[in-house]
DNA sequence: TAGATTGTTAATCGATTAACAATC
DNA sequence: TAGATTGTTAATCGATTAACAATC
C-alpha cells in the first residue's frame, strides 16, 4: 500500500536521483532483486536509511529477497515524473547552451526539447541537434503558439535577470537556470539553480581540508575584527 | 577568535557556495554591511541559521551593524580553499567537454585548466579556449611530467571506469566526474559527481507534486507485489 | 539614548540508526 | 528447516529555531 506521496520529505526526494542512478544501472546487470545492503553499498547511505526511504513509496521488497528491482525503478520514475512527458526550450546557445542541447539526458525523463532561441544573430539560423536556433526577439511569439512546460536558462550572467523576466512574463512556470548569479521569480514560478561550479567548490573543500587542519588559516587571514 | 575548521559539518559546507554566491553579488554593491536577516532573505535560510553558521567561521559581525561582507567572502575563499593554486586538467572534449572548457569559473576558484584530453583524432590538434586538445594517449605521459590536482571527466559514460581507472593509476587524487554512471575509485581518491541533470529531475518532481498530490499515482502502476 | 543586530543557549524538531519480530 | 532480509518501532543523534542577553 502507497502512503501519501505528497508527504515524503524534502531529504527523501534529494536521494532518489540517486537510486535511480543506480538502479537503472541495475536494471541491466541480470539481477531481479537487490537488497538494502547492496544499496547501501552502492549508494553509501545506511541499510537502514535505504529501507525506511523506501517504505515510503510502497511495498516493492521481499522478505528474505531483497527489492524488485524493475519495480522500484519504474516507482522512482513515477515519483519523479518522468512518466509524464513535459516539453522544454533552450535559451541561450552559447557553449554551455550548445551542450545542453545535446544532452541525451530528457528523453528518459519525459522532457523533449522543441526550441533553441539566442540574441547573436551568427547564431540564429544554425541548426543544432537538429534544431534551428531562432531569434530571442520570437520568444513571446513562439510561447503563445506552443504549450512549453519548462525553460533551461543558459544566457550570459548580465542578461539573465531580464530573460528570466520575459519568460514569467510569457507564462513559464518552472525555470533551469545555469546563470551564476541568483534570478528572482514570483512564488508560483519553479527554479532550480544549477551552479555548475559547485562540484569544483565541493572537490576544492575536501582537497582543501588537510591543509585546515593544519590550520594556517588564521595566519593567512588578516581581516578580523577586533 | 576561529574554531577548529576542521569540525565544520558537512550540512554547512554544503551552504558555503550559497553564502559565496551572494556574497560575491553584494560585494560589488556599495554596501559594506549585511545582516543576518538580508541574508536570509536572499537565501532563503533563516537568520538564526545563518547566523549559527557564520559563527563557526569567525566573528565578522558586529553587533547592530551586521556583517563586513568582504571579510566574510574572504573567509569563505579560505575555507573553500579558493585561495589555494589547483592544476586541472580536462579529459574529453566532447560538446560538454568543450562547454567546460569555456568555463570561467575556474580562475576565482583557484583552479588553472592546463590541458584538454580527447581520443577522437578529429579533435585532437584543435584549439580550445587557447589549449590544444591532446591525445589520450599522452596522459600518462604528461603526468609524469606536470603536477595536476584534479581531472574533469567528461568522456562518454562507456569509457568512465577506464578513464578514471587510469587517471587514478597516474596519480591523479580528485576527480570531477560527469559520467551519468558511478565511478568507483580507491579510498583516498576523492569523487565529486557531478549529476548534470539532477537539477532536471528536481524540476520534474515539483512540477510533479500537484498531479501526485490527486494520486492518480496508484491507478498507473500495476506492479505492486501482492 | 533607543534601536538594531549579533552570538549563543536551550528547546524543538526532524532525520538516522539500531534492533528485532515477521516471514519468505 | 535455517538463513536472509524486509518493514517498522523506539532510541539516538544532529540540525534548526526561538529567544534573549550583550552591546554597538
Amino acid at each position: 500500500m502507497t502512503k501519501d506521496l505528497y508527504s515524503i520529505p524534502d531529504i527523501i526526494m534529494s536521494r532518489l536521483p540517486v537510486y535511480y542512478q543506480h538502479l537503472k544501472k541495475l536494471k541491466e546487470s541480470n539481477k531481479t532483486y537487490v537488497s538494502s545492503e547492496e544499496l547501501a553499498k552502492l549508494t553509501g547511505f545506511s541499510s537502514s536509511l535505504i529501507r525506511k526511504d523506501l517504505s515510503y513509496f510502497g511495498t516493492f521488497g521481499r522478505k528474505s529477497y531483497g527489492y524488485d528491482i524493475f519495480c522500484l525503478f519504474q516507482q522512482i520514475r513515477i515519483i519523479m515524473g518522468f512518466n509524464y512527458n513535459k516539453k522544454i526550450i533552450l535559451i541561450g546557445a552559447g557553449h554551455l547552451g550548445q551542450a545542453l542541447a545535446y544532452n541525451k539526458g530528457y528523453i528518459e525523463r519525459g522532457y523533449k526539447l522543441t526550441a533553441v532561441f539566442d540574441k547573436n544573430p551568427k547564431l540564429i539560423g544554425l541548426v543544432i541537434n537538429d534544431l534551428e536556433i531562432k531569434s530571442i526577439s520570437d520568444l513571446e511569439n513562439y510561447l503563445s503558439e506552443n504549450k512549453v512546460d519548462a525553460a533551461i536558462l543558459t544566457v550570459p550572467e548580465a542578461a539573465a535577470q531580464k530573460t528570466a523576466d520575459r519568460l514569467v512574463a510569457a507564462g513559464i512556470k518552472a525555470i533551469w537556470s545555469f546563470a551564476e548569479v541568483p534570478i528572482k521569480v514570483p512564488a508560483d514560478v519553479l527554479v532550480e539553480e544549477q551552479l555548475i561550479n559547485e562540484g569544483l567548490c565541493k572537490l576544492s573543500v575536501k582537497m582543501n581540508q588537510p591543509r585546515i587542519n593544519k590550520s594556517e588559516v588564521e595566519e593567512d587571514f588578516d581581516c578580523e575584527q577586533k
